[in-house]
DNA sequence: GGGATTTAATTAATATATTAACTAAATATA
DNA sequence: TATATTTAGTTAATATATTAATTAAATCCC
């Protein structure tokens, strides 16, 4: 068998596109992407972060983020800042304009999250998530080295 | 709670990533994207598709789909051919160039999938499709109409 | 202290994602 | 049958993904 569309990187694509459907229409009334939206999230739980550790964070690979955080930037909802003691990072901050905005989509997010969550149910929930990070500690387990 | 770290759609993505880093490197050793393998893959196992239904096998937009059938056309992958009943239609047909090449890549890549079958073990193997196909169907059921 | 090496970020080049607009062919419908 | 509508595919514009090369700052090591 093996067949193509029952292939677990198909299902898992399938299965995030699914969550996503929810999730993209709020962010585009509100003008951003997923990245975008990632980015800020991830800052609005832990600002200032350094540039890698927030690529890390968000699944973002270094060159895309440059880009991201720089239209950001531009939108005037993040600002970079130079690491004084090495000159080398940089640490990304949200602006209060990006904290308003966090303030008001997270509110919806997290009421489709729990949306979710209930059409999945506890029981579902829970053997879900048990399965996924089983994956994911699997698969970093087996991780070549560099 | 609620931290985007432990999200459900981080997770699918850091699951899927995890996935992908062990079959990045066959594809990449033989010049193909994940995306091209997905379109090669699917035509493997029912040639000539038309592009609508290629996108909906290989979880590829239309628009993007264009590009990549342009690309495996430019390298000789893949060919179009214009429906005689329907001159809207296309369809998309693997050369032989491109049956070779799937013929050489599929034993590596079943064999890395065996390996994480085995890995993961059959009980964890089976929970996790039993939860993923419930996560799907979820978010199918609950889908907005256009 | 000065050159080799490493590290963080960016740039470059190509490929893909996403939404909207467009084109051409088919179908519906008055 | 002429027009309106629908459908399949592409084009356009912008954003992101991916790998390799580059730049600048830090650290190593002699």
């Amino acid at each position: 068998m093996l067949d193509f569309e029952h292939s677990l990187p198909i299902l898992l694509l399938r299965a995030r596109e699914g969550c996503m459907a929810r999730f993209r229409p709020i962010l585009a009334r509100n003008g951003l992407t997923e990245q975008q939206w990632r980015v800020i999230r991830a800052l609005a739980e832990d600002n200032g972060q350094e540039a890698a550790e927030l690529a890390q964070t968000t699944l973002i690979l270094r060159p895309s983020m440059t880009g991201i955080v720089d239209r950001l930037e531009r939108d005037d909802l993040v600002m970079r800042k130079k690491d004084q003691a090495d000159g080398r990072k940089t640490c990304i901050w949200l602006t209060r304009k990006a904290r308003r905005l966090y303030e008001r989509i997270m509110p919806e997010v997290a009421a489709e999250y729990s949306q979710l969550q209930n059409e999945l149910g506890g029981k579902g929930w829970e053997e879900l998530y048990q399965s996924l990070f089983q994956l994911i500690s699997t698969n970093d387990g087996s991780a070549k080295p560099n």
